[in-house]
DNA sequence: TTCAATTTGTTGAATGCTCATTCAATTTTG
DNA sequence: CAAAATTGAATGAGCATTCAACAAATTGAA
């Protein structure tokens, strides 16, 4: 019965692993042997399921990407679906990976790092990246004038790409739920500014 | 009458050679074989002036930190000394370096990354951020209500920090320009909403 | 059911590479 | 010639990858 299973089991084990590792010990020194000895496997199962350590590295990426994906729809499931909501749902996922795991904006940090110099994983941050600037124009669209829009849009991502930094830098000591509120100032500001009060 | 210069022209070879190296090939593969060759000295001589691989790196940090400061004092120069000119200044110090060197932004993301692991660059790190605060919040005091002022503060650091991450993870690809001109608009948004229009 | 045969999954020692560091030898300077 | 500066081959540590050997699970014939 476990025969597709195992496969998936291994896979999420080394993920896991791999990520714990690098916010322990940092991307430098997240080796092969104390990745493995993390999932309580052994070194050569990482070539076997994914073809060696860079393999390993995007496929974990590839998961941070994806829980960032899934954090965005379940943060709006119970909301209103008015564009503002949905505005603040995408903020709060952007923060909800911080709060559970304290460290892990080190990880995505290493893996930004890391992305300059693999065409794999720039690729992968690249999609991301325009994802969440289609997703935050969308919705602003409704909310001023179209010229508006894109300056914005750029605005709020550059927020939370340098709160994200900044809770990285500070060890955890800064609050997630304070970059979230001030992140969300922004975008009433912004909203009220660009619809003629300015 | 060169005894004393030699060691800081090869201090700054060095230096130089290391920054070069890192914008070529990334920061993980920066050796000290490619530095060496790059600044067409031996390998031998970088521990002789550093005393090792990481003595040369936190100083290579160190100057692009004292290069940053050295462009804030130069930007404020030749301007008004009204707060707003100087919080302006500020912006298009912190986004002056990327200008000359398109990718220099890489080499920052590189060491903010390895001071995460390192607690002589991490001090370092805090000192600049902590500096970069205290300046804002310094000409903000003048603009707008005491209350808003830390905020605000925070904000427009995260906008630096996140306009500069754009900018290396886009190899270049956006403006500096633009990035400084959003900045700019925040600033000027955030006085006019906190002297009572919001 | 039982037990080999076969397939699938896993191990970790051996291999070979990259790299930082060292230091005796050499060159340059005063 | 003495002191300072520089070289680069030798050393050894750390690491990813490989692969022959081992273990577990599955199959199917008796």
């Amino acid at each position: 019965m476990a025969r597709l299973g195992v496969e998936s089991i291994r896979r999420q084990q080394l993920i896991d692993a791999t990520l714990k590792v690098i916010e322990a010990h940092g991307f430098q020194s997240a080796t092969i042997g104390k990745i493995a000895g993390a999932s309580e496997l052994s070194v050569g199962i990482v070539s076997h399921y994914f073809g060696g350590k860079q393999g390993l590295l995007e496929a974990t990426m590839r998961y941070l990407l994806s829980s960032l994906q899934h954090d965005v729809k379940t943060s709006m499931a119970g909301r209103p679906n008015t564009p503002r909501e949905r505005l603040m749902a995408i903020v709060d996922a952007n923060f909800s990976g911080v709060q559970t795991h304290a460290q892990s904006a080190k990880t995505w940090l290493a893996f930004w790092t890391q992305a300059m110099h693999s065409p794999d994983l720039m690729r992968l941050q690249r999609v991301n990246e325009r994802r969440l600037l289609s997703n935050l124009m969308f919705y602003l669209r409704q909310l001023m004038p179209a010229e508006q829009v894109r300056t914005t849009a750029q605005t709020i991502a550059a927020l939370i790409d340098g709160f994200w930094l900044r809770a990285a830098m500070s060890e955890g000591r800064i609050e997630p739920d304070q970059a979230v509120a001030l992140c969300k100032t922004y975008i009433d500001q912004a909203i009220h500014v660009n619809n003629g009060a300015f």
